[in-house]
DNA sequence: GCCAACGTTGGC
DNA sequence: GCCAACGTTGGC
């Protein structure tokens, strides 16, 4: 039996890293490096091959979820914790024990139009949803399948 | 730019 | 183990 996809939510900011950014990456596809939060990454090492993730921006006018994607690599150590120069640098992960991992994300779609944070606030299916709960500042979160749908309906797409 | 909420650090 | 100080996130 095939594996069941999960859901996903992962933030972004789009100064640092947009949907538009990854539509023009080679194979549209990129590591989610620079997490650095114990639970998120506890999300990230349970994503699985296939599963798929709304792609947010965060600090962004107005904040939005903007597309999908789909995790194509499941987590591996997030080098740029080993590199002394890079700003996620984290001296307590190491090679051989590390600390922080990512995956490899690929676009799936960009939604026609971007989500507004408050346009979702205002659907009364997702007022449960972790991205809306009050002081809920995770980067990578999970999104249940009821959650899924009413978003792909906003954005204008019928519920697989 | 402000600030509430949260996570981490480190002295004790 | 407590908790104050500090840093970060992210909406507004």
């Amino acid at each position: 039996m095939a594996h069941h996809p999960r859901y996903w939510l992962m933030k972004s900011e789009p100064a640092a890293f947009s949907i538009d950014d990854l539509a023009a990456a080679p194979g549209r596809l990129t590591c989610w490096d620079g997490v650095r939060n114990y639970q998120a990454r506890n999300y990230l090492r349970e994503m699985k091959k296939g599963d798929l993730a709304l792609f947010y921006h965060s600090n962004a006018d107005p904040p939005a979820a903007v597309g999908i994607v789909e995790v194509v690599r499941e987590a591996y150590p997030d080098h740029t914790a080993f590199d002394p120069t890079d700003h996620h640098y984290d001296p307590k992960s190491r090679p051989d024990r590390p600390t922080w991992f990512m995956v490899d994300v690929a676009l799936v779609r960009k939604f026609p139009r971007p989500l507004p944070l408050d346009e979702l606030r205002r659907q009364a299916g997702l007022r449960r949803m972790v991205l809306l709960r009050k002081g809920s500042r995770l980067s990578v979160q999970p999104v249940t399948p009821g959650e899924w749908a009413i978003i792909l309906k906003l954005a204008g797409h019928e519920p697989a």
